[in-house]
DNA sequence: AATGAATGAGCCTTCATTCAT
DNA sequence: AATGAATGAAGGCTCATTCAT
């Protein structure tokens, strides 16, 4: 073994320093030369593992909506109607390990680069694409299919919402107040079908 | 007179200049010399009304900002009931002259700007304070304070939401889509505010 | 006018510089930083008038064998026979102005360059071609075809030889030893020829 | 033994790669890892066996020149009179071994860096001085001590430009045409010297 | 013997900014 | 007012070379 570790060891930690300083800066304008740094190896190393700058901020956008994904899996287990399903979803969004705000701002960063980079779009898009196919599922087991689509769009929307808010804003509500919104959106959809419902 | 108008007009050229291309590009990464070239001018000239490229920026953002201000202003007018002032900021949202993507993508990067650049983000707090106080002023004419502090957070988060969904994603409902999503969610509170009232 | 001159005195200035340092370096591994150093000017500036290093490469080899060609159109000017126009094309071979030293080796550099670099390739065969065309169509008019082009080529590749042997060598004959050599292969076909008359 | 065999093959392993390497690429800018992957190795062990990419260039040269001496000396075993000698001479340099296209861009590009390094200029010098006096010393036994001296640089030339313009140019005779023009520059000269002793 | 890990040095290129005209 | 000329500073990337194992 060398001097710090696998190259999975350094993958990770230049992965993770990628975050960090992103998320520091709250821009993509950080220099190899700063996360290779803040990663404790040289410049170089960090083309060596990664082959180029866009790589290593694909990776660290890879590893970002992995992690998130892991976090909706793991909630959703334990979760047993669709309702609760929905809930565990918009839980596992403002989850402490997404919602710090260092993690925050690297995510909307790499939001942002998903204009510009197609590959970092198109990583983006599978990643909403399943989050959005993961809702309506579970919507459509309580509203008709054309209003499941607009909650899943409005959860969505609010969701991405806050996350922009919180990382910019300062009179925002905390993680728990933020949360609570978003549960109140979707329980005031329930109690609209519920009055349906019952005036039937 | 010069070449091309008063200073005032080539201002106006430069900022217009620099949100065009800054939503073309999805980044704030972009130079100096191109804004100046599709503004029809040398870089230095540019550098010469506006004293650097921050300030070409912050003009372009409180332009953006200001943009948005008077579009509120202007539908505010015609409203008569709180509700009525509450849907006209919502529209105002998702005027015409905000929703272009073009536009969306400035706006978002300069959102994400406020992150690294402490001027930005106290321009964009007087004006995203303005608009929530005028929010909260309405609501809490329909609400209890405490609700409607919620519920301005709510629209508010839901339009950031939508204005980044928008720029991004494919699957999205499109403008009125949109509009009419963030005004049901009003509707709904409205609807859940009337129950009590009636239960009362 | 500018600090120093106009640019097409510098992006002279920059050509100069080039075939200078590349003469000197006996190769193409030479920095941008180098030349526009000799040239009196920052890297950026030489980037700024050519746009890459390649592109300063081309400029320098186009200026070589732009040289080369006007100095064989003024030797050409004064022959008078198809024999005088063959051997005032192997004169301005050896003209003092193409056979100094640095001159040959940027030469060859750019001759070499020719393998790698499709660009480089297509502008060395354009001269190329051109100055075996002359060849051929003054040597056709003193021999058959078939030995028009053999003689074309030898006397082509001699030349050629002589200055790789020149540059590289340290007992190779002197400018107008070389200069003869040449001429002689030429006056061995002649002799060649006329006995074959003769004895017609 | 190791994985791939001795030193002693491990060592032309290299020297055969940088030769294929250089061929193909059309210059010395190749790296010392895409040298090592041709030859089967790590980058490392090309350091280790022959110290640094200079002592790797230098032994690839002396293996090439000294190729070309051993082609020469077989076929001077046959070789009865002085004229069959120097043919011999001319035919080994256009010789199968000697003349593929990606041997002989090797060979210019290690021509040219004798341009830069002071230990292959002298390397080069060595066999260009033997095969010189070999020339020289066959020449004498039929010609003058001057006309040899002329005949001998003639021929050599023309082998150098044959092989510059094989290497760059398309329109060039193949093989066996060059072979024979070389040999017809020797028969010229024989001619000539047949008819002074005629008019003697 | 052999290699993966690691890096320092250097190069091309870009760009905001300045300045003389 | 306006610009072309000019540059310093910095960043991404490559590569020969070293070293611990």
């Amino acid at each position: 073994m060398s001097k710090s570790g696998t190259p999975i060891v350094r993958r990770k930690a230049l992965i993770l320093a990628t975050i960090a300083e992103i998320g520091e800066a709250g821009t993509l304008d950080v220099t190899v030369s700063q996360i290779a740094q803040r990663a404790g190896m040289s410049p170089a190393l960090a083309h060596h593992y990664f082959g180029s700058k866009d790589k290593i901020f694909l990776a660290a956008m890879r590893y970002i909506l992995e992690n998130f994904r892991q976090t909706v899996s793991a909630r959703l287990k334990t979760a047993k109607s669709p309702e609760d399903r929905i809930r565990a979803i918009i839980d596992a969004s403002f989850d402490s390990s997404q919602f710090e705000r260092e993690i925050v701002a690297a995510w909307l960063a790499f939001y942002m680069r998903a204009l510009q980079s197609p590959p970092a779009r198109r990583l983006l898009q599978v990643y909403a694409r399943r989050l959005h196919s993961n809702l309506v599922f579970n919507l459509i087991q309580i509203f008709d299919a054309a209003t499941a689509q607009q909650v899943a769009q409005g959860l969505a929307s609010m969701i991405d919402g806050f996350y922009i808010r919180r990382a910019l804003q300062d009179r925002v509500p905390d993680q728990q107040g933020i949360r609570q919104l978003v549960q109140d959106y979707l329980e005031l959809w329930l109690e609209r079908e519920n009055r349906i419902d019952q005036s039937a």
